[in-house]
DNA sequence: CTCTATCCATACAGTAATGTATGGTGAGAT
DNA sequence: ATCTCACCATACATTACTGTATGGATAGAG
């Protein structure tokens, strides 16, 4: 009886096809097309569309900030030039998704939020880490993070060499 | 006879609806009912909505360089502050639902990479003209490009005078 | 073996659109 | 005065969903 469902599963598909597809995919009927079961599985686990889209949301915000910084304050010799490898380098349809979703969306917007929060205020630790004083720390933390955002949502890799060359300029500038 | 609508007519209800509601609302039947008309007019106007986003992109496009560069070449004495003033205290919710809807439709993807490309032309060639040798100038052009979708996507304006002085930061940082 | 709860399928009514076909209306040309 | 054409309304068939109601299957408890 491995066959049968879960919420979790649903959710995890849920995130797969809102990296893939956008917020557009996160529906009842299409979801349950691609897991080759009725929509009567999803009405099981989801009273409705927005339940489920609250649970993404919040599968979403468990995985978007801590698991990073977790991550980052492992190798810690360098945490700020790790952090933006870590991110520049990652997937990042999942963030590009949720974000087009927070304009159409209030709860999505609420997550969006929240982390960019978190994500500030580790960004401005780190460089006031570095000596910067406090006003300075605020406003670069502000700054790095447009980019990284501006980055993550022009959707374009472009060549690898050329993105470290920019990481360097960008770390340079930022802690200068 | 006033009361006869131009595709032009159109066209402008759609780039208001695509700035108010996202490119979701780029529909028939909602903009029709807006404009107190049937959807008769619509299509006699566009053969289909494909033909309407076409055009709706193709205006997107002659306003969202072009227009700005002239105004700021006009203002020559500091073209690359008079930019940072002008795009970063701009209204950007038709930017942003652009960019939103580049994600879902290759048509607006497209108008978007064109528009990226010249903009970012545009910044690389002001920061060469303040003394930036090529390499330099383009590393930073692509970051302080990077920096104002960031700004421009994560919605949020904040303070206006704390704006003000995140801007002569970032000017500081780009063109030392 | 039967009972029960969990999980899913199926069928239904409802909604919001698309695109098409066809007919109506009013302004200007003839 | 009427004819024509640009412009719009209305009605229709179609599509892709939502949510609900009801019933069927199956695993494990008793």
């Amino acid at each position: 009886m491995t066959e049968q469902l879960s919420a979790d599963d649903w959710i995890k598909e849920g995130l797969k096809a809102l990296a893939k597809s956008g917020f557009t995919a996160l529906k009842a009927d299409p979801l349950a097309k691609a897991m080759g079961v009725s929509r009567g599985s999803f009405y099981w686990h989801f009273a409705d569309l927005a339940a489920f889209h609250g649970a993404v949301l919040k599968r979403w915000r468990e995985i978007a900030a801590e698991q990073i910084i977790a991550d980052v304050e492992a190798d810690s010799d360098d945490p700020l030039k790790a952090l933006l490898r870590r991110t520049f380098g990652a997937r990042l349809d999942l963030e590009r998704a949720v974000r087009n979703w927070a304009a159409f969306d209030a709860a999505a917007q609420g997550a969006v939020r929240a982390i960019d929060r978190r994500r500030l205020d580790y960004i401005e630790a780190l460089l006031k880490k570095r000596g910067l004083e406090s006003a300075a720390a605020q406003a670069r933390a502000q700054i790095l993070y447009w980019t990284f955002l501006g980055f993550a949502l022009s959707g374009a890799p472009g060549p690898a060499g050329r993105l470290q060359g920019l990481l360097d300029e960008l770390l340079q500038m930022v802690s200068a």
